[in-house]
This record gives structure tokens, sequence and C-alpha cells, in this order.
DNA sequence: TAATTCCTGACTAAATTAGTCAGGAATTAA
DNA sequence: TTAATTCCTGACTAATTTAGTCAGGAATTA
């Protein structure tokens, strides 16, 4: 379970399609936009994240990204963890031959940690902050900032 | 608040030290050793948890490094935090002007997730494991498959 | 005085993160 | 049916971080 910039990327990017959905499929080219990640590099997030099962693509005009599944049902373990593929922070990858064939002595430590850092963040859902008010208050008014959904009729409707 | 690997291996030298501390202070060079992680790179890390005040250096022989408070005042936090300097994850870096001047969409659900992961890591003391049979066991036999304390006459009376 | 150990800084290598580029495939709307 | 839109793919490069190396100096103990 690492915890990196790369990370926090995938997850502020999914956060923005929970946040936006209602309207429809989500280009990335919109999210890149508003929250300063370069579009090829979200492609490649994008990629891992279709794979982990988070996303489905919709092509062609008025596509873009939707979630896979319920945003109550997403946890920041799952993008997380599909993004950094390894989850567990032991140093065999949990084989426990890390010391001369034996469990190395923070093997343990670091089994537990991991656990209880996973139950942590698997708690976390995304609909946790879609619904809150103060947040879609702000989702609204960056919306018109950023002139999203202009060549989308459907989405002022 | 990242967590990476460079974090794991200060926590695995900072618990190694209170593992053995009793007997002493403890060398570098047993924790390189033990934990197959190179002399250098620990100096390099251990110029960091100095500068955190979480350890002291001892000089000479018999020197090493202590624990520079007790091992339940040392939280998993205070490690990772003193290695990697930044703690918290949003972008702007807890200026708030992330979205042309502005909080970004995601500045308050990365602020709040940064606080809810501190205080989670924070909870997790050194001393936790220290005290546990099952640790304090492995610990004794490692040791002697190390051959740990041979030249320290104190450490076996 | 010699051995031990911390301590410092500069340097290098490897891995990860981030971004670029050039195109192709599916879909929609004119 | 054509053109625009958008996902999708893979190869490549740049920047940053992680990890390790090296050479030496400073403090302490026996």
């Amino acid at each position: 379970m690492r915890l990196s910039t790369k990370g926090r990327y995938a997850v502020t990017a999914m956060m923005d399609i929970a946040l936006h959905q209602r309207v429809g499929p989500v280009t990335l080219a919109d999210i890149s936009q508003c929250q300063g990640i370069s579009l090829s590099y979200l492609e490649q997030l994008f990629a891992k994240l279709r794979k982990g099962g988070l996303v489905e693509g919709v092509r062609g005009p008025g596509g873009g990204y939707r979630l896979a599944r319920p945003a109550d049902q997403i946890s920041v373990a799952d993008i997380i963890q599909s993004v950094d593929e390894k989850l567990d922070m032991t140093k065999c990858g949990g084989k426990g031959n890390c010391s001369q064939g034996e469990k190395c002595l923070t093997h343990q430590l670091w089994f537990e940690l991991s656990c209880n850092l996973y139950r942590f963040l698997s708690d976390i859902k995304l609909d946790q902050y879609v619904n809150r008010p103060d947040i879609s208050e702000l989702v609204k008014k960056q919306d018109v900032q950023y002139g999203r959904f202009l060549n989308r009729p459907q989405a002022i409707a």
C-alpha cells in the first residue's frame, strides 16, 4: 500500500467523474484542464483504472468515462490499488522469506500495518464527498469558471 | 503524507532500535546487516531522523543510535514525516490557491484525507510492538542468527 | 594511540513519476 | 458517408525520487 502523488492523481480524477457523472460521461480532456493533469498521463492512469474494473470508457462525441459501479462502492483503497499495483508493504511481498528463509523481524509489523491502512482507506468511499452540500456548491461554481459542458446541451437542461 | 519504501526503511530501522535498545545504543552497521539496508543509505535517513529529533547518536566504540524519547512517544507518523518532509497531500501544499487563486475541487477532500491518515498513523507507537511476546521471541532468535552483540559483553549479561 | 562509530558531502545508478508524440478504433451528428 | 469527437495504444523522453557508493573527518572509548 504505497501512497504517492500518482495515487492522488488517480483519486482526484475519479472524484471528478463522481462529482459530474449525473450529466453523463466525463472526458479526460475536461479532467485534464480542470485538475491540471496532462492528458496523456491521465490516459495511462485510466488504462489501469479500466483494467481494475473501476471505470468504463464511452467512445465518440458525447463520450468520456463513467464509473463502472455506484460511487458508494468505490473506495480510495480500490483506486490506489489499481494504479499502484502492490498493496502490501512487506519487503518480501508477503512470502515471509525476507530473512534467510524466515520472516524478518519487521515482517509482522508491516503486515499488520498494511492491513490496518488498507482497511482505513477501504472505508472511504467516493460518494461520501459527492453528496456534501459544501462540495457540490464548489463544483457548480468551478464548472462555470472552466466553461465545462459548453458542448453538452443536455448538461445545461 | 506520502507513504513509500523510504518511509518503510525508516520505520523498520527505528523499530530495530526500539527492540534492542535495552542493551544500549544500536549501530547502523547492525541494522544494515539485519534489515538488508545499505549502510550509507541508512546514514542519510538517520541524518533526517536526527534533525527530526527522534534519535540521538553516540559516537565511539560501544556507540550507535538510541531513541531520543520513550518508544511510547514515537509514532509511525513522526518517523515518516521526518524522512519524507511534506505531510499534506493537497496539490498546493495547503495554501488553497490550487485553482486560479481559489481552492481546487479536491483540495478539501485531500486536506481531510491527509488529516485522517495522519491521525491514524499517529496512533501507532513503536512500543506497541516492542512489548509483544511473539515479537520479542523472534528478536532473540534472530539476534543469535546474526551474531548480534558479540562485541558487547554487557549485552549478554 | 588505535579502534570504533557517528557524521558529512559529493557523486552515481536505478526506479518511479510525469509528460510527449504519433497514430488507430469506435461512435455520433451533420 | 463524412467529419468530428473521444477513447485507446505503444513507444519514447524528461524529471524526480529512491537507493547506493565513496572518501574522508570528528568524537569517543579502551
